[in-house]
RNA sequence: GUAUCAGUAGCUCAGUUGGAUAGAGCAACGGCCUUCUAAGCCGUGGGUCGGGGGUUCGAAUCCCUUCUGAUACGCCA
């Protein structure tokens, strides 16, 4: 049942005007006290050619009584209904037990497929806070489109070519022990990266071994190949690690190496459609036009770039998966090179160009500056997560000690954390990565939710009756109805999330649920009340905590049971 | 220089696509555990929505201008 819509079409048959519109205007009042929808008459005084508030008294004066509205109130230009609190309570908590963990699904996804590019990390390079929000976030955003019913194809576009392995192999030839990268992975190859980069600035031959290595790698000698994929793996079992850690899966690894011998063609079709130009002994698209800097496609050298890559990699994904969206989760300071290969993919004459979004998020950095690898300031995802589960942990043993399977609640809870704390905000802004931040559990954070889900979970347990024939009208206090109208409208805000590419709608919805399930659990009590209201209020505890437990899920962060 | 993004309470941020009195959390202060988990609940203080113009019944929201900060602008990704 549509409130909302209802109400409009009692405005329109009321008004004659037209049913959308009017639903397009009817809004929420500031204050539940004057009303649950109001129908604004500013918009009907320019074509009637009188005063709002006048419309609005003869308006209210047509209005037929309807079974879903107690009354109909006036208040200067406004048309406030009150929503039959009995009908509308029933509507949306049978509803949720109903669907259960369904509810906020949708078909509209149905047949088509969404490629979402994210987390997408170097190889033989750490995994740190940097990386975070790609993944957590195009993680989500994965979720979001599965609830709404699409197939998503969730990829990471591994950096996992280039001539940095060439310095690697050089490095690893001169300084390398192979226990040593067996024992510390990643680390140690950053050890033998970083030294690199120290002794070129004295011996700068170095570079042209490197370069030499690379192109021996292009060529399949299997000498370098083999190097690299030692370190691929390596690197690939760090990794996986931290996703395992996170609950994080991806549908495919097709980094920068899948596409080394498809790019070729590429270049043809871009010769062939007359598209590339020389300039300065290198390849490019101009997109004066389009008032942008022209996309570099061939160096002078003769080798690839970035933008090479990123279209032979979008029109191979069109290819194999005709995705209707395809989704790049990036820091937006790609943006210009994003626009610039979307206009060549125009430019080539494929009109799914605008089914390719750039999805950007603002910057990370640290208390200390600017994150960089090579000057070590960065704080690593493994030790970022650790400390979050150990800190939990101390908590769990503070607040309550007898807890089974602390451990793993610790893990949950920590983790859940630190995820629901980077999709929190909106992704555009900039973040100072902050530890005291990232480690507080109270207020609007995972725990809370998770400590809201968990208290819901309790009651659960512990009641002995079910929930059949409520009577709704005992639910008529203002939690209750708060509760029911967040929740009521919770699938509206699971598609606003993947209109817009943000997660964050998502988990502000859950803060607001759980915000008005702890004030209704505060004021009302519920295994001690008389049957008929225990009844009822089990059935908003119960479809409180399906609407968390699944919209923490979408988010990828666990629901314990209890904590 | 050009472009993109951001600017709302001491701090971190929401603000339903232009609507009624701008809201949360953190921090500070004051209450509430013999009752379903106090990782909780309630209360107090805190605002020139960066500044200035404009658009209109109405602007934190749209346009112009200006200031501040971040970032990107050819052979890295």
């Amino acid at each position: 049942m549509d409130f909302k819509l209802e109400a409009a079409a009692l405005i329109s048959k009321a008004s004659g005007a037209d049913i959308n519109e009017c639903y397009i205007s009817t809004e929420v009042p500031p204050d539940p006290n004057m009303g649950d929808y109001a129908f604004p008459c500013f918009k009907l005084a320019k074509v009637l050619k009188k005063a709002p508030a006048i419309i609005a008294d003869e308006l209210s004066g047509k209005i037929e009584a309807s079974e879903l509205f107690e009354k109909t109130e006036v208040k200067g230009a406004y048309i406030n209904f009150f929503t039959n609190k009995k009908a509308f309570v029933k509507d949306v908590f049978s509803r949720v037990v109903l669907l259960g963990e369904d509810f906020g699904s949708s078909d509209m996804g149905e047949g088509k497929t969404v490629v979402v590019d994210f987390s997408s990390p170097n190889i033989a390079k750490p995994f740190h806070v940097g990386h975070l929000r790609s993944t957590v976030i195009g993680n989500a955003i994965c979720n979001i489109y599965k609830k709404l019913g699409y197939k998503v194809v969730g990829i990471n576009h591994l950096g996992d070519w280039g001539t940095q392995f060439g310095k690697l192999i050089v490095a690893y030839k001169l300084w390398g022990n192979d226990k040593e990268i067996e024992n510390s992975g990643i680390s140690e190859l950053m050890r033998l990266y970083v030294k690199f980069h120290d002794e070129v600035e004295t011996t700068p031959s170095l570079n042209d071994d490197a370069r030499s290595y690379f192109v021996k790698m292009q060529e399949g000698d299997s000498e370098a190949l083999g190097l690299w994929k030692w370190f691929y793996d390596i690197s690939i079992k760090e990794f996986n690690r931290v996703y395992n850690m996170l609950g994080v899966n991806f549908d495919a690894f097709t980094g920068e190496s899948f596409y080394n011998d498809k790019m070729d063609a590429i270049v043809s079709e871009l010769k062939e459609k007359k598209l590339l130009v020389e300039d300065d002994g290198a390849m490019i698209v101009p997109l004066d036009e389009e008032k942008m800097p022209p996309c570099l496609i061939i160096r002078s050298d003769g080798g690839t770039l970035y933008a090479t890559r990123d279209i032979t990699a979008a029109i191979y994904r069109k290819k194999t998966y005709d995705f209707c969206k395809c989704i790049y989760l990036t820091a937006l300071d790609q943006n210009l090179h994003f626009a610039q290969w979307f206009e060549v993919i125009r430019k080539m004459g494929y009109a799914w160009y605008k089914d390719l979004y750039h999805v950007p998020f603002g910057l990370v950095s640290l208390e200390s500056g600017k994150l960089s690898t090579r000057k070590g300031n960065v704080v690593l995802m493994e030790e970022l997560l650790n400390e979050a589960v150990s800190e939990t942990l101390k908590i769990i043993n503070e607040k309550n000690p007898e807890l089974e399977d602390k451990y793993n609640v610790a893990k949950q809870v920590g983790i859940g954390a630190v995820i629901f704390n980077d999709l929190y905000n909106g992704r555009i802004k900039d973040v100072v990565f902050s530890w005291s931040r990232m480690l507080n559990f109270d207020g609007e954070t995972g725990p809370y939710v998770q400590y809201t889900h968990a208290r819901a979970c309790s009651i659960l347990k512990k009641a002995d009756s079910s929930f059949k024939d409520v009577d709704f009208s005992l639910l008529s206090d203002s939690a209750s109805i708060e509760i029911a109208k967040l929740i009521d409208s919770y699938p509206d805000k699971i598609k606003e999330a993947a209109e817009k590419h943000e997660p964050s709608i998502i988990t502000r919805r859950l803060v607001d649920i759980a915000q008005a399930f702890n004030r209704f659990y505060h004021d009302n009590p519920i295994l001690n009340s008389d049957e008929n209201l225990k009844c009822a209020r089990l059935l908003v505890v119960s479809a409180v905590k399906t609407t968390l437990s699944s919209g923490l899920s979408i988010l990828g962060i666990k629901a314990p049971e209890q904590m």
